[in-house]
DNA sequence: GATGAATGAGTGTTCATTCAT
DNA sequence: AATGAATGAACACTCATTCAT
């Protein structure tokens, strides 16, 4: 069942997520979110149980949203050619990592104590790869596709492509010399160019 | 130039960059640390002055084995043909991410305050991304591959999906069900073949 | 201007002069404080951010206690004769080194780090030697006074000597031989005695 | 009975009396002498046995020094005048207090718990005051002194005077404008003059 | 006689959390 | 429902000292 929310303990949220993301979980004191969300240092625990319990919240809060969008987006493709959706999958994805990149990024690494949670996500992760698969299917049936590369493959290198640019800025923006305000958006147009032309490189597509 | 450590101080490393890989910098105390290689508490600040210096010759230390390892490796390639010296490029790449996966994993997360650090790391991947480019070139020039990807963008997607599946071994291990240890060296296999595939047809690999 | 200090904060305050004037301020841990005040270790860096800040807030609270008690006094001699004033000065003074002896005694030893708060201290001084001139002109322009003594000499002597007194008891109660609760009592009479006999005669004191 | 030092002791507790002078026993690592010194950070503990030993063989040191030093000025000074002896006399302590200030300054501070030390200097102490007390007798009794102060409280004046001015440089400089170098021998003279005079006061002092 | 690697006790401080209000 | 004062445990680190060599 999911939790429900009042708008306090999701901007409570917001901020933790923010600074988090920043300097990791154990780096990010409860004074810290706090101060900066303007509230008194005892209301994570109040809220929450304990800054532990706060982040399974915060967990759980994105995977959920992220699911739903995904249900979302699942309609408005469903009748397109396997090309487009699997063009229209690849782009919903690395929109969602680069929109929860705070998220995406640091959740495995920081969740360490909490490993059920990581079963939402990994439920979220294998509804992709079964999306995927269907897709991959219908295109290798149409003739569209010439091979079939397992859909886990695929989603990791969605996944792993688009994070390693996510949190490795200082290596990517060699490449991408802009703004630190306009780096992640150009970096996002860059990783999809790039996975774009590689999965459909490997799917062997083959325009009719 | 570069620092040298005793016996003592490398099993201090090997353990720290176990814990940290786990835990994280922050969530890794040296206490943990001293304790897990059986010495005494004062030992970290002893040997490398503080906590925070310690995870710098770790770094340095990693770096540079790394890129000696790749100085040797270039030597061992250079008479080959492209293609077989991107099918070793590959693989040596992933074997060492592999290898000193601990490292590569976690050290873009945890190094935040001391950003210097990720120069090293960077001009090792810039190595990598002249020597990728090298290949390919020749790889076109003689006819062996069809297109010219990006070389920063084929290390992207080695770097990515490797970091990925090492760090996300929940998801992935849905694929490789395999007892915990045999559980990296099958990864590794798949992911090296994932990958062998999927840059071979990126460059449009034309046996002949 | 003047920070304000809870009953709680100045308990610790008060005991932690009373330690530090035994044991000097590097020698007295903030356990020795707490331990001694009844309170939890961590309120030292809770209420006044530091060790070193709290000593600053210990000294800025004497300094300005005595200074304030300084320009009460005054008004109560101004009408006076100048011998009945020096008479008087010299025994608030006394009065003032032998109430706040912790304080006064150990404070410049202890100082070090925040040369600053000295400052405070001097301005005390300063205000001490001025008012002591303008008794000692009014004395030698009436003929009460045959000499003009510079008034920073009877400073020095009235502090030093008391200083002396204070901190070298084990000298002191040579002369003195008093139980451990009577010695600073009979120790400040007889400094008393013995400052007005040496000053009145510097200063050729002329009954009329 | 006496501990002889060899020349190395000798100069470990130089620069440990330097050090303590400037940052206190507490304030003074055995790391930071040993540095000083250029010697190894186990000597303190080898040749004294500990920290706080070797704090008390450098007391120990100074006195028996000084002591004998009292023993020699006797000498060239018992063929005199009173007068005479006691500004000889004066002007010996004065003299003996700037240059030993390191130690005179900070040793009844700093030997808390080496109380037995002090006996040490007590009895110099009780040297001095048995001294005063001759020639103030004998100046009485040639009728060169009028008044007869308890000697104690001349030495306290000399004592606490003189420490004072060293000690708390700050106030004094004020009066004392002068170089960091120069300002130790002005001040000595300045306590000199200011010393003559008032004890001279004090005594009756009738020139015959 | 002298060293320097190594130790355990102790340092000031920060932490997430609790509890009386 | 919400606060902020207060806590005890844990933190990284420094200390004087020891001990094998």
């Amino acid at each position: 069942m999911t939790k429900k929310f009042t708008e306090k303990q999701i901007h409570i949220l917001d901020v933790a997520e923010e600074l988090i993301a920043k300097k990791g979980f154990e780096g990010t004191s409860v004074r810290d979110i706090c101060s900066k969300a303007q509230i008194n240092v005892a209301m994570i625990s109040y809220y929450f149980g304990s800054k532990e319990k706060m982040m399974s919240y915060l967990y759980q809060y994105r995977v959920q949203r992220t699911r739903e969008g995904f249900s979302e987006f699942s309609e408005t493709i469903k009748e397109g050619r396997p090309e487009m959706q699997m063009k229209e999958l690849i782009k919903f994805l690395i929109r969602q990592l680069f929109k929860y990149n705070y998220f995406h990024g640091f959740v495995t690494q920081e969740l360490r104590h909490t490993e059920h949670l990581k079963d939402d996500l990994l439920a979220f992760y294998q509804l992709c790869v079964s999306k995927l698969e269907d897709v991959v299917k219908k295109g290798v049936t149409s003739g569209v596709f010439t091979n079939m590369p397992k859909a886990e493959d695929i989603l990791t290198i969605i996944l792993g492509s688009s994070l390693f640019v996510i949190r490795n800025k200082n290596f990517y923006e060699l490449y991408v010399r802009d703004s630190e305000e306009a780096y992640f958006s150009n970096a996002e147009r860059k990783v999809q160019e790039n996975l774009l032309t590689t999965i459909f490189a490997v799917l062997g597509y083959n325009p009719q």
